[in-house]
DNA sequence: CGGCAATAGTTTAATATTGAACCATCTTAA
DNA sequence: TTAAGATGGTTCAATATTAAACTATTGCCG
């Protein structure tokens, strides 16, 4: 049996920080949301302009890989944000299966407006934690994620 | 101007904490999600039947506040385990307002199999971490999911 | 007693989310 | 060149999720 005294705390301890991990991120992110809903925007689609703000044009398939989603809900989080001219698509000419999202000027003016707010909101959340520690979380949080990749 | 070199190297470095632990959780979150979806149980409805275990029968406004999600929400996920009788409602004698919802003979066998086996996943994605770099990020995570609470 | 505010749940409408089936397009290999 | 396989998007069915409107029940206060 692999389960003796020190596996066993050590699966405790690996509950508790787990538990723990995924109450901060949705703890922060519930209390997040509400600025996003006051402008209209789901926390999907924020992230979606979010990364044609910061990234350019991105074809769909590349948006879902940078906000961890899949395919199929891509084209309803586009879907919503065309309807509101926020985003277009244009259908590649060269390799006509690719649609490149970009931002129109409305969305670039939302984004522009609503991302400096929304860090601001950000930082009064993490403001609990020392620069250091923003740090140390950061890196282990990132290990953590990353487990199993590159 | 309130962002001078400090204030916004502040910014920056909450704003990157913020964005590792958003993706930590939804990776480690989804590279879970197939071990529960196995056992044909979505995210919230193991985390359901695993306050229930541990808890013993809760009322749906509870249930609601354990595991985080709205009342809206918790009428579904308990129809659905109830579907599969693996949780009972009963309406509350004293006060008609509450429904108590208890795990069934099923739904305790489920959940007291299936919990053991997600443990050890957990375990598993969180084995990156030492011991000590468990219990740092777990009172990191807890002071930030607790800020503006108690 | 009688009405009213508070509380627990449900319903509804909208969006999210995934996986699977499906269509269109491109690439490759025979 | 054409058939097969890979790739990007869409559609569909099921569940999730929330906020808001609504129902039922309780408690309180005048």
């Amino acid at each position: 049996m692999a389960t003796r005294h020190k596996g066993s705390s050590r699966e405790v301890k690996a509950l508790d920080a787990y538990i723990k991990l995924m109450r901060a991120a949705e703890s922060v992110s519930a209390r997040l949301a509400p600025g996003l809903a006051s402008a209209g925007l789901t926390v999907s689609q924020f992230g979606a302009l979010e990364a044609l703000y910061h990234l350019g044009p991105l074809c769909q398939r590349d948006l879902g890989r940078k906000i961890l989603k899949s395919g199929g809900n891509i084209t309803m989080v586009v879907d919503n944000l065309e309807k509101r001219e926020l985003v277009e698509r244009v259908r590649g000419e060269s390799d006509r299966r690719y649609i490149t999202v970009s931002l129109t000027k409305q969305g670039r003016k939302l984004i522009g407006e609503l991302f400096p707010r929304h860090a601001g909101a950000i930082r009064e959340e993490m403001c609990v934690l020392s620069d250091a520690e923003l740090e140390k979380l950061g890196s282990l949080c990132k290990r953590v994620g990353l487990k199993d990749k590159a």
